[in-house]
DNA sequence: CTTACTGCAAACCATTTGCAGGTGC
DNA sequence: GCACCTGCAAATGGTTTGCAGTAAG
């Protein structure tokens, strides 16, 4: 529910054009649903204007992901969910091997914990994740 | 790339018909790769018969999935894949609040093990995943 | 012999694309 | 003013469906 000016500001920041549908796709999600289809994104957009077409919703959603604005995840049978990318805290691989850790992006582990809350209700704690292993110096070596 | 024959004994236990399409479907799974896509798999069946058609995969592959024999992952953008439901471990999630516990299928953490073994190398040990969190029933509570 | 299953073709639905006109900077 | 962005409509691509014929049991 965070405010989406600084969001505005960095489009404009990286020399991206802040049109009205721009700005009305991140009031969107500032005030819907943390994940939301493109169908659900147009309808709000629509609260405001109405003839807002869809593919600029397409186009946009795709350009915020590749700025890194954006999350998709991709359910079986079911069309895209789109969130905002927000705070992105970092998770570790630990080796049991060789004891070594590794970090990786959230995104990686996004797409578990959404599913966890939309199809379990569960709301995971997934800040600190630390998940254990083999990494892939240590599987060469033990071929 | 087990032996397809149990497979086939279960459908016929069921009362499912045998039919050479599907017996060709199992086939594939246990000649070719553990995940394919329906166009993937057909190109496997074609092999054998070049007549059976994409609709009738797409059906078996819905039969075989309600039927646990199989199970969907999406990732965005592309084609389902399909794989053998085989083994399929369990994993917990811990509520911090009420400590309750509630078991997911492996195939919500599948995804995750196979992104980090394809994009970093990792072989996770996700077989006795616990991942903590507020539950349904406690998050209804605290509102 | 019954009816589940198949092939075919058409429909479907989410998403993408080409293009001509509009608009932010 | 110029390139980027938009609306529109048509195309796309994966998946589903209706129907008449076929074959498993």
């Amino acid at each position: 529910m965070g405010s989406y000016q600084p969001l505005i500001d960095m489009l404009r920041h990286k020399g991206l054009r802040v049109t009205p549908q721009r700005e009305m796709i991140l009031i969107a999600f500032s005030e819907g649903h943390s994940h939301m289809t493109a169908e659900q994104i147009l309808e709000k957009v629509h609260q405001h204007s109405p003839s807002v077409n869809i593919a600029t919703i397409y186009r946009n959603l795709d350009m915020l992901r590749e700025y890194g604005i954006l999350t998709v995840t991709a359910l079986p049978g079911q069309p895209l969910e789109w969130e905002l990318a927000d705070s992105v805290p970092h998770h570790h691989l630990v080796c049991t091997h060789c004891h070594g850790v590794q970090q990786i992006p959230d995104e990686m582990v996004k797409e578990l914990s959404g599913r966890l809350l939309t199809q379990h209700g569960f709301h995971a704690d997934l800040k600190h994740l630390a998940l254990s292993g083999i990494c892939h110096d240590c599987a060469e070596h033990m071929k």
